[in-house]
DNA sequence: TCGCACATGTAACGTGTTACATGATTCA
DNA sequence: TGAATCATGTAACACGTTACATGTGCGA
């Protein structure tokens, strides 16, 4: 089995917060800083269908008060487990590189965690940053100067982005030390 | 007609910084910070097709010294007068949310207008890029105190990257205001 | 002779987007 | 009566990913 895809992982790290139905799932995408892994009835409802028939996630369905039958989801142990195998797994330079907000999303359900899960997490992530900063900083070299900037400029971009994680990273980790 | 996708930009802009053959973006694609937008084989040759169908380049086939025939585009005037159009439209806070990525890569083709077209572009990223700050800011205001800090941490990761971003394009800015 | 650089493509597959379809209840 | 909210879904379509297929010439 191939893992579940992002959007696949955020419904069931909401459905670990709490069970919900496919609407519930709508309106959280529709009006929190989540929805950037979008959506739609579209996505969302045939998610929850590959989730179901892979047995991450059963839905119960609740016919007593509601306007329209509504089917509550929540995970089953399997998915309680998978998610949290996701959750610990360990953060590559390619991870950074191609998949930001993946990370960001993953560290937003770390609160299922305990506070060591998360400072593994925060120190894996500056590490990698790190070494992709170092990569970035090699690349940088290729542009010359009789060229026009723009391309470079744009490069800088990227560089100040990863630098922003790479603090905030480490910024995050130490609040997380002094909590403890 | 819908507009092409950003990997149907990133090809046209590179084809107009120089006419390119199949591989030869795919060599791009995978050596250089452009790769970002991916690719492979699989992607590039289709969309080279869908590009040269639709009028927007055009390919000559070069048999001469080759080891094996390839075939060389280039933007047609159409093509030209899409991408131009692309780089001078304008940008909105959806934009700033949702496809930062392709607005860098708007900017790195800007080499190709008018260093009044790219300070139009940089304001109106700055502008644009506030905006949504400011809706980050009241967003920011649902997390409470009681629930676990991750949901709020990973959202002042959201506007970390943004705050990197409108510094960025005024810093920029100022760079082509002095060159001027 | 083996593999690598050059060079072009196709096929299967999964997934997201957009738009549509359906239907009950509440409230102005 | 009509609109909004609750609630679930499907269908068409386009696109990217992965993997595969094909073929030449050059250097070790």
């Amino acid at each position: 089995m191939t893992d579940p895809t992002t959007l696949e992982f955020a419904i069931l790290g909401l459905l670990s917060l709490a069970p919900s139905t496919g609407y519930d799932l709508m309106h959280i995408f529709e009006t929190t800083a989540i929805g950037n892994y979008s959506s739609s009835p579209g996505a969302i409802y045939p998610a929850l269908g590959r989730l179901e028939k892979r047995g991450l996630i059963e839905g119960v369905v609740d016919d007593s008060q509601a306007l329209r039958p509504k089917k509550v989801f929540r995970p089953t142990a399997d998915g309680a487990k998978t998610l949290r195998r996701w959750l610990r797994s360990g953060i590559t330079k390619n991870d950074v590189q191609r998949r930001l907000d993946e990370l960001l999303l993953k560290f937003a359900f770390h609160s299922l965690l305990d506070a060591e899960a998360t400072r593994d997490f925060l120190s894996g992530l500056a590490k990698a940053t790190d070494e992709y900063l170092a990569d970035l900083r090699v690349q940088r070299k290729i542009f010359s100067d009789d060229e026009p900037p723009h391309g470079r400029m744009a490069f800088e971009f990227g560089i100040d982005r990863y630098r922003a994680c790479a603090r905030w990273a480490r910024r995050t980790l130490r609040h997380f030390e002094e909590s403890s």
